[in-house]
DNA sequence: CGTTTAGTTGACGTTTACGTAAAGTACGCT
DNA sequence: AGCGTACTTTACGTAAACGTCAACTAAACG
């Protein structure tokens, strides 16, 4: 795990993540403003924690994925445990967004196996 | 299939087809506006064939998996097979295209073992 | 000590994907 | 003929997710 790797830093610049991740430190600061991430600051300046980067990762995975920040944010919510109290509220709302990825992954297959037909089909007239 | 089905009508209006899929006339309209699908005309009103409803069906499921309309009209030019002249770019686009649709496989199929790891951890604490 | 360099907060601009009237046309009924 | 209902185009409004200045501050460097 990336964690527990002894040579990867624990404090980053906020210039640091957007090099690292190819965004800007605008979207950065925008999720910030939204309460995706909570930088520490020294200052004006933001400290960027290992925590507050692994929390970028699962944002990025998110919008690739498809998702609002809105729905990131909730999203987001289901990995701070400790801050949950309602554990059946939690386990409620991870199986609500365990079946939409599900949907969603249903539709994945179906589009990936209909675009290997089209392929086989235009591969196949190349051949003749 | 579908389309093979004898009961399945051939002509519907814009209201059928909201209705249908559950969107509005006007997100109807508003993807003919960017060529996404181009029905008939019966003097100005839309008539929907089954090739237009299909394409419907492709759109939605574009826009679930989190595609724009620009992305997903590139990918509705794939089912074109006969409007594709160059078959060697159109496989080359396919791929691509299934490039990051398996990119997007491996992200899901990520999240979905996280949310059943946080399920089990929350049921845990429930049982215990 | 003056000036790059990296950071900050506004504030306005932009694109996408529609929503929401407004105003008009066309058909089917009574 | 009048009415409701479904359709049309035109056009302005809106939320999301930033991009892009502008104006300012603070640390660092020769």
């Amino acid at each position: 795990m990336n964690a527990n790797d002894p040579d990867s830093p624990d404090l980053y610049s906020i210039a640091d993540l957007a090099r690292e991740f190819g965004i800007s430190t605008r979207a950065i600061r925008f999720y910030e403003s939204k309460g995706l991430i909570a930088p520490e600051r020294l200052g004006a300046t933001r400290v960027f924690r290992r925590r507050d980067r692994a929390r970028l990762i699962l944002i990025l995975r998110g919008k690739r994925l498809g998702f609002s920040l809105r729905e990131i944010s909730d999203y987001l919510g289901l990995y701070d445990a400790d801050r949950n109290q309602q554990v059946t509220m939690l386990a409620e709302k991870v199986d609500e967004r365990l079946n939409l990825l599900e949907q969603q992954l249903a539709d994945l297959q179906t589009t990936i196996a209909e675009l290997k037909e089209i392929r086989k089909l235009a591969t196949q007239r190349v051949a003749s």
